[in-house]
DNA sequence: GCACATCCATACCCGCAAGGTATCGTTCGA
DNA sequence: TCGAACGATACCTTGCGGGTATGGATGTGC
């Protein structure tokens, strides 16, 4: 078939997300009748129902389903289009760097020394986003490269370099039972209330644990006894003096990368990868040392 | 700004590959003016300029560059959601297989026994292409899965499952001065004409060599004394019986991997995927013996 | 050096499809 | 059983995408 317009997977999106045609409509701003029709017309076309419908309600299709997560993938990969050609006509170039707070496990300032020695460097912008926004800022063009973190982050679409592993720990209020223990496992930690992340639909609906949006959370969470973390060793630096910091033994690793879009062809970006390899490996050569050297500077 | 139409996009792309307003309109069935405009409020819309026109010619700007590879991109990508949801429409299922000739190594008849033992298995289409057409047709739908080949194939926006790594091979005319050694490094073959792949811009200017789409006419080629050819192990198998095939001691290892849209959800790729590694497994630890199995058949 | 060909832009016109309003038919809940 | 909610249908209007004719600029050949 002929492929469908921009607006039109622009209207399904909406369609499929409210699962209702008037909430959608009023979402894009038109009357439900002309929407309803183009939802039509781009069933008919496609030649595929992708949505349910009574008089009462709307439901997804198995292929609607499908079309929703791949409309979403050609939306993004549409506006990136448009903001990598505004990124490239810039006469004053620059590169847009997304990080979550604490998200460079303090790379950051290294690597950009090493850069700022690149012929090929230019100015760079640090974004610092929510937790979980930087992979659909990368995806939909508003950052050029960002900080992720395998495995939590999906990394799928992106190339990426790795920067730095560490091992997690678990933090606990001070006055847990478990707080003086030498090393913990997962095990230990069974039953034990979790923060709850953003975009973390598994536990959703089970009983609700307190969303939380940034380390300091988790740190007045766990200090009030509300919670225990399991987080990367970078972050003992940021540890509130009333919380315990315990290795984890069988937790899996974590490894910060740099991620940036498939294909990049960028001499900036190309200069800044090369920059987070060198700091990381410097760093990297003393990545347990200077783990320690955190722990130091916070529990001495 | 408000995103661009696909149709626009399509008309960028055409004209920024034809760098001719008039034959770019020819080859949508339009005409000529109405190209013009539309790019031109385009370019409005984005406030960036993407060609550099005088009244006799059209040129690209590196903000057009940019946009034309991420047009083609997002193209693909709503392209590719109209045939994922088409896909998923079927009552009855299957999947699409692309694999260039001798692209899966040997490996698929045992992958396909595995499969057809698992419960989420469904029917499956094996399509047979050109060589290096099996990403494109990933890209856009056309295909749930491929054969593709490590590092020669660009595997970006991919997820992949290695399923066998092969050394590579000279494969010489029985009567080349290097024909009877035991063994060569790439060293040894420098100044020797290569086949030609399609695809393959870095020497498309240079002293053309003839350009070749499967093993065949690289067989005949070097049976015909013009050309010699580095190859994976496994085409040994299909190697003619008046060339020779000599073992490449520093030639990167090639690796035949399963790949397939990121982000992927559906269950019968995912066992497609799991025969797949099976099979890698099984075939795998024997690897190197099915290998020299096969020089037995062949030079025996 | 002038005339002509080439090629993109502009001017102007038209038809259709996208969008709006009014209303219908169905279904669920009070 | 009646009314409210909600998607579908009917019908109208208009703006925009596309067509033709032509202009303006720039190489090119005689």
């Amino acid at each position: 078939m002929d492929v469908p317009e921009t607006r039109e997977l622009a209207y399904f999106v909406a369609v499929a997300e409210e699962l209702h045609f008037g909430r959608a409509a009023q979402r894009l701003g038109m009357a439900q009748p002309p929407l309803s029709r183009a939802i039509a017309r781009l069933e008919r076309r496609m030649g595929v129902q992708l949505l349910a419908r009574t008089s009462r309600s709307v439901r997804l299709t198995g292929a609607g389903q499908v079309f929703l997560t791949e409309s979403r993938k050609a939306l993004d990969a549409v506006t990136a289009s448009v903001r990598r050609a505004q990124r490239a006509a810039r006469t004053d170039p620059k590169l847009t760097l997304a990080m979550k707070p604490n998200g460079d496990a303090g790379l950051l300032e290294s690597i950009l020394q090493h850069y700022r020695r690149d012929p090929d460097a230019v100015a760079i912008e640090v974004i610092v986003c929510g937790i979980g926004e930087q992979a659909p800022m990368l995806r939909d063009g508003r950052a050029d490269v960002a900080f992720l973190t395998a495995p939590y982050d999906d990394l799928a679409g992106f190339d990426t370099e790795p920067l730095l592993t560490q091992d997690q720990m678990a933090v606990l209020p001070r006055a847990h039972r478990l707080a003086g223990r030498a090393a913990l496992t997962l095990a230990d930690l069974a039953g034990e209330p979790l923060p709850r992340w953003p975009g973390d639909e598994a536990d959703a609906t089970d009983g609700r644990q307190p969303e939380v949006r940034d380390i300091s959370q988790v740190m007045q969470l766990v200090a009030l006894g509300q919670v225990v973390a399991v987080l990367p060793e970078s972050v003992r630096r940021r540890a509130w003096p009333d919380v315990a910091c315990v290795p984890l033994l069988d937790a899996p690793p974590t490894t910060v990368v740099f991620a940036w879009p498939e294909r990049t062809t960028s001499r900036a970006v190309a200069a800044l990868i090369r920059a987070g390899a060198e700091a990381a490996e410097v760093a990297g050569a003393g990545a347990v040392r200077r783990g320690e050297i955190g722990y130091q500077d916070t529990l001495t």
